[in-house]
DNA sequence: CAGCACGGAGAACGATCGTTCTCCGCGGAT
DNA sequence: ATCCGCGGAGAACGATCGTTCTCCGTGCTG
């Protein structure tokens, strides 16, 4: 039907992809409709078709990269064999992500920074995505038999990372956080002492 | 000299918290200088004589926020005896922080996430507070005796927590980061196995 | 070939914002 | 009492942005 002069890509697809990429390295208020315009090659008329305003747009926006990152998540750690190391496998993906050359932390973290003291709808997409990553290692954490009071803290390590990652522009913070979280690992299920 | 007419602050002091207060809640591109005359009762000629642009205001912004930061943070730390305990302090800390009601995350990250794609000032000052966050855990940590390996997952536990606390508009997070670093000061305290 | 619906390019419009300028009233000096 | 200069209120200006509209070329239908 549409003909897709670039790939076999539809055309929303060719704009949500465009949108994301400024977005993301941008921010979302710095990118206007058009440079989207520009970046997609999708004028101006049909982008208001598929997509009835900028928030519109956002939201779209988030919610596929939301399904993306989560996908790359899990079919990384699910390449791994089940268990503990699995476990670890979060950080290690982190470490991959970290790396890429256009890496600037987190898109709901930064989108929320940026928006989510004034739109409901960032706010709680933000919040969504966390839930999100927060139930998958809460999961995993309970696949490899250890105690689910491990979740929140290896929770912490990652989002630290992710964080630290961002605003250092170094991939190490994946490493130090995979070093903490076996130390947790570790530290449950060989008990040491517990003190007060 | 310059009358005060609300208490024994300064007019710029005025103008730095007023502006701060709105900076925070709302992000930084949505407050304009007009909210900011209006929040502060300064008239946008004196603003401008005070700060010569938008940016200087919001560099001025952040630098003072790193200071009172981390100033409250080491009143906080400091009240307790020297030890490992100071290091447990600091997420005591972040728990009061978290608790306030209005908290929204670290102002540095949001502001990052909002323009450290663009402005290399924003970025800068962002990490500048990062780093010296990092800095003040390292001692916190040499002072203790601890290795000083345990720093930088110290350190994304506090990060972690305090994204986590944002955008989960829960305290929570501190408890958990401080009880995973006490695991984490104990397990290097009495070491248990090693693995590879 | 004539008529027509569609889509693209980009102008237009209204709103907002950073920054500057104008106008006016007040307080001090002579 | 008159003049002067400072500061405040807010209009003005130029730029940008989200959104819509106009105009034009193109390809299909009879």
């Amino acid at each position: 039907m549409t003909p897709s002069p670039a790939a076999g890509e539809s055309v929303e697809d060719r704009v949500l992809d465009a949108a994301g990429e400024l977005f993301y390295a941008r921010g979302l208020q710095a990118v206007g409709m058009d440079a989207i315009r520009g970046a997609s090659g999708v004028s101006l008329k049909r982008l208001y078709q598929l997509f009835p305003s900028k928030d519109a747009l956002v939201e779209a926006y988030l919610r596929r990269r939301d399904e993306h990152w989560r996908g790359a998540l899990a079919r990384h750690v699910e390449a791994v064999p089940a268990g503990p190391g699995r476990v670890l496998a979060v950080y290690d993906r982190l470490g991959q992500w970290f790396a890429e050359p256009d890496f600037r932390g987190c898109a709901f973290v930064n989108s929320f920074g940026e928006l989510g003291g004034t739109s409901p709808v960032v706010a709680g997409l933000a919040r969504a995505h966390k839930d999100a990553f927060r139930r998958y290692v809460a999961d995993l954490v309970d696949a490899a038999g250890a105690p689910a009071t491990l979740t929140d803290p290896l929770v912490l390590l990652a989002e630290g990372a992710i964080t630290t990652a961002a605003l250092s522009g170094s991939a190490e913070p994946a490493r130090h956080a995979r070093e903490a979280a076996r130390v947790l690992l570790d530290a449950v299920t060989t008990p040491g002492r517990t003190a007060g």
